[in-house]
RNA sequence: CGGGGCGUAGCGCAGCCUGGUAGCGCAUCUGUUUUGGGAACAGAGGGUCGCAGGUUCGAAUCCUGCCGCCCCGACCA
């Protein structure tokens, strides 16, 4: 894309109303725009990232097993009667009244929803296990909304559901989906810290939720140094194997880690003194497993080996989509501006032309450009006739890891100069082995 | 929902206390010179001062009501 096309309403003052680090910058690098209290319209660069965030979630939901539809955003009110939760929610919940004056509400979460669509086609263990998802956007009508994206009302959730005969296949697929979950967030350069937490009105017996580490984060933590270092990396999951799962979740649940809400000082003690941290996580996922409490209550059942029927296991679990975009600048960022992962950037590289109008460096630029195109790569080349302090701060501010800069002075001894966001290190080398190096970095990603 | 605060040009703000021609910086447009870390000069455009009432000869300014937004708290992906 080339940067005089494009729609990047980058700020150079700071809105007044964005107090945390993540909200400002996506304010400034012109990401998303309020619409309302907690609403957000996504502009190109952000609706980028967010779909980075959710091809991941999706991709790696399906190599798990789990397989995805979709459900509305608005559903109706007697589902949530069934369950008793029509009257339980509380104010959060957006109820709406339709033409007829009917009750609808716009859907908070889906367990109801997808109790009823399983109950109307399953009724045989022989058709178990399932794990059915969706990425959809949720209502929440929180009390105080803040922090841009971080507590949003209207936000993009995946939320999936398992269905299984009995405990042992649903404590399965809890470890199925704990593993699924690291490898999601670990893409996404991500380090998020499963811990054991309190279940909430969800309900349910097991649950963990996952915490990415950060200043600004609402949930004070406990944790356990070692578990910092814990990494999948490239080692193969089979996702069929329930073994090879309960080995990696017992991996990752040995170190101590726990939200204050389950935080227990005297087992917190029994960790070496030098490993024991407490610090703020922001929330971007949990996984619950919570047994027959919406099946019994709405007549989920299915007929097992003995012929008996029997209410489904069922478990739930969440990633917070939208969420994640502030949560990962959090994560990742500098006093100048985001610092993207490479698996979530909007775009894969910037080409900053310092001599715009220039015959030369014009088409050493659009060679660049071009080159990277082919390779099936998306550079952000910023064409704009700015000095080069302005297009090095426009760069910084919206993250992209890779700047490949090009000028008369390095074009005269034919080279462009190739500079990583993150650490600041730049090495200069021939246009095609810039192009050739970005294309590398990007085919592990 | 309780407590605190803010609404003046696209963005950041001053002016309000003590009523009298609506200002500054950035951004935008035109021109010239510039061009390796947010350029300089000259000129230009842009605001029913959140909305509605009221007081007054006169309201951005004082009064009342409403709306919107931000921060702290309890609740939460």
């Amino acid at each position: 894309m080339r940067l005089t096309r494009y729609f990047l309403p980058v700020l150079k003052e700071t809105p007044a109303e964005a107090q945390i680090v993540s909200h400002r910058y996506m304010l400034r690098a012109g990401l998303i725009k309020q619409a309302a209290v907690g609403i957000y319209s996504w502009l190109p660069l952000g609706l980028k990232v967010l779909r980075n965030i959710e091809r991941i979630v999706d991709e790696e939901q399906q190599k798990a097993g789990h397989i995805p539809l979709l459900m509305p955003t608005l559903q109706s009110a007697d589902l949530w009667r069934e369950s008793g939760r029509y009257e339980a929610y509380g104010e959060e919940m957006l109820r709406i009244k339709d033409r007829h004056g009917r009750d609808l509400l716009y859907g908070p979460t889906n367990e109801e929803m997808i109790t009823d669509i399983f109950r109307s086609y399953v009724s045989s263990y022989r058709d178990l296990p399932k794990t059915l998802y969706h990425i959809q956007w949720k209502f929440r009508d929180e009390m105080r909304p803040r922090f841009g994206v971080m507590r949003g009302r209207e936000f993009l959730m995946k939320d999936g559901y398992n269905f299984d005969v009995d405990r042992e296949s649903a404590l399965e697929a809890y470890d199925r989906h704990m593993v699924s979950y690291l490898r999601t967030y670990e893409r996404m350069g991500l380090k998020a810290i499963p811990m054991r937490a309190d279940s909430g009105p969800i309900g349910g017996e097991n649950t963990h939720e996952f915490l990415v580490l950060a200043e600004t984060g609402e949930s004070e933590v406990f944790y356990d140094s070692a578990i910092l270092d814990l990494q999948l990396a490239d080692r193969v999951v089979n996702y069929e194997d329930p073994n090879q799962l309960k080995e990696i979740v017992a991996e990752w649940t040995a170190p101590y880690a726990r939200t204050d809400e389950t935080h227990d000082p005297a087992l917190f003690n029994e960790v070496p003194e030098e490993r024991r941290r407490s610090s703020r996580g922001i929330e971007v996922g949990q996984i619950f497993y919570f047994g027959t409490k919406y099946s019994e209550a709405m007549g989920a059942t299915v007929t097992n080996a003995e012929g008996q029927r029997v209410p489904v296991e069922m478990g739930s679990h969440g990633i917070g989509v939208s969420r994640l975009v502030g949560a990962i600048i959090e994560a990742s960022h500098d006093e100048k501006g985001i610092i993207w992962p490479e698996g979530v950037t909007p775009f894969h590289v910037g080409i900053v032309n310092l001599r715009q109008g220039d015959a030369e460096t014009d088409a050493a630029c659009a060679g660049i450009y071009a080159g990277l195109q082919a390779l099936g790569l998306d550079p952000l080349y910023d064409d704009r006739n700015e000095r080069a302090g302005a297009k090095f701060a426009t760069m910084d501010l919206i993250g992209l890891p890779w700047r490949i800069t090009v000028g008369p002075k390095g074009l005269k001894n034919g080279v462009v100069e190739l500079v990583s966001r993150r650490t600041g290190e730049s090495e200069e080398l021939p246009p095609e082995q810039a192009v050739e190096k970005i294309a590398r970095i990007y085919a592990y990603i």
